[in-house]
DNA sequence: CTGTTAACCTGAGTGC
DNA sequence: TGCACTCAGGTTAACA
């Protein structure tokens, strides 16, 4: 998936297509997804006005109507939102259809289906998906000393702790290594160790990393593209992530690659310490 | 409680 | 061509 940028980058893309425009009809083909696709989904969505858009962490979130209803949009590890004005053949894998106004259709695709898309009634309150978020890393509540405080006593590898989303949201496998690498620390540190100065720098980083990206449309990756099915450019900016062997772009010491948590982490033995 | 691992799925890529 | 294998952007349930 997408991590943050790329969600966002789809909420930009889709926005102008969906905004005002009500939706006809609902199609689920397929609706085994992370989480079951209710029954009453259809019946919950047709008839109503998409009047906003929004993003919490790496959740795509409809308004509907002016009720406080909304629509949850997760793309999982595969998915993909597209816009289509025009009649496009049914691929493999277009689990659900949202056919709006004025001949607008946005298509949910997921191969994997890790993603998922769920009514939330505003009588609902608070859903159990965002209940345990950390703040967005954009908000006021994310800055070094949150991070400092956060880490005291973990053992576990500061690029663990940065990927949980109980920490901060938004922050995937990919932003997370850059994070690091721009933050000059080394992935296995353990949280619990971090200076405040380390902290200050982290989280400083995380923004600047995931504001880039954003900037860029996102990263180019097998299975990411805008909503508009155009892919980002952030890619070309990457310092360690995929890079494993290659030349540290400051440094030129050869990337190293290990595994953290089943995931690949790949940093700059001679910047991150 | 904390921290790590396996599992959910399919497709793409690699090596034989 | 085909088969066996590994890996992939996320999240969480189940374990130690």
């Amino acid at each position: 998936m997408p991590e943050l940028p790329e969600v966002e980058t789809v909420r930009r893309g889709v926005e102008p297509h969906v905004l005002g425009r009500r939706i006809r009809r609902a199609v689920v083909r397929e609706p085994r997804l992370r989480w079951p696709v209710p029954e009453d989904f259809a019946r919950f969505v047709e008839g109503r006005r998409i009047t906003g858009t929004d993003r919490r962490g790496k959740y795509l979130l409809l308004a509907l109507d002016t009720t406080g209803d909304r629509l949850i949009v997760h793309l999982g590890m595969s998915g993909r939102l597209l816009v289509l004005t025009a009649p496009e053949p049914l691929r493999k894998h277009d689990h659900l259809d949202l056919e709006l106004e004025g001949g607008v259709l946005l298509r949910y695709h997921d191969p994997r289906r890790f993603g998922a898309v769920l009514p939330w009634p505003a009588a609902q309150g608070l859903h159990p998906l965002m209940a345990t978020m950390g703040p967005e890393p954009f908000s006021a509540d994310f800055h070094g000393d949150y991070l400092f405080e956060r880490s005291r006593g973990k053992t576990t590898a500061v690029k663990s702790f940065l990927m949980d989303g109980s920490v901060v949201v938004g922050a995937g496998n990919i932003y997370a290594a850059e994070s690091l690498f721009r933050a000059g620390i080394r992935p296995t540190r353990p949280a619990g160790k971090l200076s405040r100065g380390d902290c200050a720098r982290l989280a400083e980083q995380v923004r600047a990393v995931l504001t880039a990206a954003v900037a860029q449309g996102g990263t180019t990756l097998r299975d990411f593209a805008g909503a508009d099915g155009a892919s980002g450019y952030f890619q070309q900016a990457l310092y360690v992530y995929g890079r494993e062997g290659q030349p540290c772009r400051v440094c030129a010491t050869p990337i190293k690659l290990l595994r953290l948590g089943n995931r690949q982490s790949c940093y700059c033995p001679r910047c991150q310490r």
